[in-house]
DNA sequence: TCTAATATATACAGATCAGTTCAATTAGGA
DNA sequence: TCCTAATTGAACTGATCTGTATATATTAGA
């Protein structure tokens, strides 16, 4: 029961950084949103940079048992890949999307060498892994290729969707898919 | 001769802006880096949100300018789709890459209504525009949604390429949109 | 009830934020 | 040369930034 003011602090803390960015949301706002003192923010933690990277720790782990749950319950590997795109479009549909924390972390901290930069890479980094294992499962030609391909759609899904005018760059995303797929991966 | 300190101001506060963000860069770095004063910045835009406008039309600009010169090059509109992945590596090779401007954009001024997000988003929509006409060119039987689907692979080479571990994104990119022309585009 | 950890409010430091004021300076065109 | 517009430096406003200091209050276990 005791780390749950740390724990509560980031929950909630992801939303805010997610909905007004990294430099918007000052420290101050946090503790106003939060009703927790920036006393006991900074008690946790040694600066607004730990808690961001804290913050992308729950959300990578947040959005990777989310994924592939969803991938998991669609059976065969190759379903399991087409159902990212599924996931995806459910996602996009939600009210407060507003993009993927990485990338717009990614955006706000450039350099390659930044510890939040590269915090937001290994996310992407372990996307690519788990992808990957699943196209080797569906005996895929060329696993890491078709994975950094659907992962390259997967990317500029939630691009679009955020800053795009298509009507379901989720499902645009899953047709080209299917073209992979049938192309890399025979059944 | 008059409006040339404009367009300079302009001109510096892109490549700024570009390599530090839109927040992290504030009006006194850009004084400071550009050698324009801030008593001149503030005559020729009311606001730090009109500079950025200013900033984001002028890489609208010079962006599909470059692009679609490049994309012209290349001969027929099938070649030119394709092309278009080629100016994305040697883009993605440059030291300076950070990413696309309108996604670091969008990712710091997340509300769709916002000025700034708008006017990213019209970036993606000429984008997409030209790309259709192309792919209707090509005599693509869906020339809106083959258009879609690359500018798709586009973002996601452009996220990946900043974020991402991969050798080379363009390349991968372009191996996916080979196999989306053969399907959407008979030749 | 005592103890020790944890959280609180509040005020503050020092820097930086966007934006303004104003007098002095520079430059171009007639 | 003269006039006008553009630009400048520098100080300034008031707000906000990250982070700290201090003293008080809350909490939970022994």
């Amino acid at each position: 029961m005791r780390p749950s003011k740390r724990d509560e602090l980031i929950r909630k803390a992801l939303e805010i950084f997610y909905r007004e960015g990294f430099h918007a949301a000052g420290m101050d706002l946090l503790a106003a949103e939060t009703g927790i003192s920036k006393t006991t923010m900074f008690k946790h933690f040694r600066s607004k940079d730990e808690l961001i990277l804290a913050v992308l720790r729950l959300r990578d782990e947040n959005f990777r048992n989310w994924l592939f749950r969803r991938m998991e319950q669609a059976g065969s590997p190759r379903a399991q890949l087409l159902a990212m795109f599924d996931a995806l479009g459910e996602w996009f549909a939600e009210v407060s999307y507003r993009s993927c924390m990485f990338i717009k972390a990614a955006s706000e901290y450039p350099e390659p060498g930044n510890p939040i930069h590269a915090q937001a890479a290994e996310h992407k980094r372990l996307l690519f892994l788990h992808l990957e294992q699943i196209a080797s499962s569906a005996g895929a030609t060329e696993p890491a290729l078709l994975a950094r391909m659907l992962l390259q759609l997967k990317e500029g899904a939630i691009v679009t969707a955020h800053l795009g005018h298509e009507a379901d760059p989720a499902a645009d995303a899953k047709a080209a898919a299917v073209v992979l797929l049938e192309r890399f991966c025979p059944s």
